[in-house]
DNA sequence: CTGAAAGCGCTTACAG
DNA sequence: CTGAAAGCGCTTACAG
């Protein structure tokens, strides 16, 4: 064997006087052979280097390469650093990793437009969120499996959270001490991209289309047993889940006159909910007497400062990890519904 | 063709008459063949649900996989949730992702003892952080490049920041109002477990080891020059940069007696300075009147809030991108120092 | 328990 | 510009 090549398995049968075979069950079927011959495999292949069957070969063979892809509607960047996809992606990862498999991210907003040559590599796909475009998923290798989170495909297991009686939940609490101005920061609810107050003008994605629309009609449904006509409550919009997108929308808000003031923010999400909080202590208002503010998603960030941010927790770990298992046909590939729990911090008492 | 079989290049030229060379030019080396040939190849794949060569020959037959491994020290479960973390896979991703590679995510602390069969796959391994054990290193083939992150490996490219001067930098800024009781809160310095206050009992990790080391060297510095004795400043440890871990040793100092609580706490990270100041406002303590605190990391939690927190910023993203550059052979292979900078906030102006 | 051989689906050097 | 053929490094069904 010309040392500036890597030694292969058949190298080693060849060096070892056995056949290709017997190297393969000693890394594969330790039943296939005798422990001594194992033993003694194994001990060579340390000895020249050998560190096991190659993985770009084996996939060939097998059919099976080990790996699971998950594909992210936003992009990775977005993603990695949003806490709520970050969990998703560790349960995700805890997993797959308990289970001898590896975890590849994929991102449904490439540089080009074409998918990764990679992509049919894996041997599974879990999908977060709805795709910018479905061309991606169509040319996913059809006999591996699919799991959708967040959104739904046809014939695909999904696994959702229940958006409406989360978001009913909380506002009926917000609720109980009745608002004088209250005011409703939706994300991404608008087909013309907006970031700013929502008018008439504006036509609504549905429900089908964005899960923040599940989360509104829970509120509505809330506004409604108040007493409250939600036509009459002030919806503002905004693109993106990220402060910098947030904060001059919330800063308008907060800058209006004391007697147009919210002194209630539903915010879709803990991330508008803290940008909320943090413009309203950079002004000096009081959370809560000035203003409640709460949020959606329960992430560590707004439980792990004061005041603590009253919200809706969701198990995104756990929304990973059954996925995943899902995957692995380690659970039955359903349609699952995961249910929440209302977290009530010093942000709306 | 079997409909139940996925449909293969060798059966595309078949049905198209061609040879296999044909079909792979026509998906891999456009000018290997007539443009006309190409379009009724390429249509006629579409049609019949050819989406493209399978990347498990592929990488196979070419012996690249289009895969860059990232080996993540810590678990993933911490390191998808920790911000710098996440910033340092995000440069990476954007970088493989505009050079047609993806992300394999693994950890040196996997669930067995064993590595993943599939990490030999990779073209390249970026490696972030001390790993517990270097076995898996040793493991990876050869002939793949490498790149360390954060530690050092020998005769590999490595990516460092500038601790030492950056913590002196910002220990110098403290320093300017002089402290009466200063302390220092360390990450994982000492060689025995200890969340709590180190004693003379502690051995302390080498800067070889830890990169808090090379921390403290900066901070014992500005100390010096200001006329304090190093070792007379109180020091605490912490083992995991989570809240839940930091919590109870921060709140073990905050609670003792006001002569003795400390009024400047130098925090090795800016998650344990932002769980001081969350424990320090539950308090009731004013920040920074009553009680100094710095971090170290910039990340946006910290400057995203009211008091923002003084700390020196370290550009992740930008680490991730010039690791991934480097695998890709993009940037020169050598060894990198990334510069920091002093981001004064409320916490310690 | 062990070995000889086929073949997974491609890419590429080479001949025409 | 096109095609026939070798071979990447394995795993596995099968024969002994």
């Amino acid at each position: 064997m010309p040392p500036s090549r890597r030694m292969t398995l058949k190298d080693l049968a060849a060096e070892l006087g056995v056949s290709t075979a017997s190297i393969s069950n000693a890394f594969n079927r330790p039943d296939q052979l005798s422990p001594m011959l194992r033993e003694r495999i194994l001990n060579e292949a340390k000895r020249l280097g050998y560190a096991g069957p190659d993985a770009k070969a084996r996939s060939l063979r097998t059919g099976r390469s080990q790996i699971i892809a998950v594909i992210l509607a936003e992009s990775l960047t977005y993603s990695l650093n949003d806490a709520v996809a970050s969990e998703l992606l560790s349960g995700i990862a805890e997993v797959l990793d308990a289970h001898g498999h590896t975890m590849l991210l994929l991102s449904g907003r490439q540089h080009g437009s074409e998918t990764h040559g990679s992509t049919n590599m894996a041997d599974g796909y879990i999908v977060y969120g709805l795709m910018p475009s479905m061309t991606m998923l169509s040319e996913l290798p059809a006999q591996n499996p699919l799991v959708a989170v967040d959104f739904d495909i046809e014939h695909c297991p999904t696994i959702h959270i229940d958006n409406e009686p989360a978001s009913y939940s909380i506002a009926r609490h917000a609720l109980l001490t009745p608002p004088k101005r209250p005011a409703v920061i939706n994300l991404r609810l608008t087909k013309q991209p907006c970031n700013g107050r929502i008018t008439d003008e504006h036509d609504l994605f549905s429900a089908h289309h964005t899960i923040t629309r599940s989360r509104l009609m829970g509120i509505h449904r809330a506004f409604k047993e108040s007493g409250i006509d939600p036509a009459s409550v002030p919806m503002w919009n905004v693109e993106e889940n990220i402060h910098d997108v947030c904060a001059p929308v919330i800063a308008d808000i907060l800058d209006q006159p004391e007697e147009h003031r919210p002194d209630l923010l539903l915010c879709m999400s803990d991330r508008i909910a803290l940008t909320a909080l943090t413009l309203a202590e950079q002004r000096g208002l009081c959370v809560p007497d000035d203003l409640r503010i709460t949020g959606f998603d329960g992430i560590a960030e707004g439980q792990y400062r004061a005041p603590r941010l009253t919200t809706v927790r969701q198990d995104s770990i756990e929304k990973g990890r059954l996925a995943a298992r899902m995957i692995l046909g380690l659970s039955p590939k359903e349609q699952k519904y995961l249910s929440t729990e209302l977290l009530i911090g010093e942000s709306c008492p």
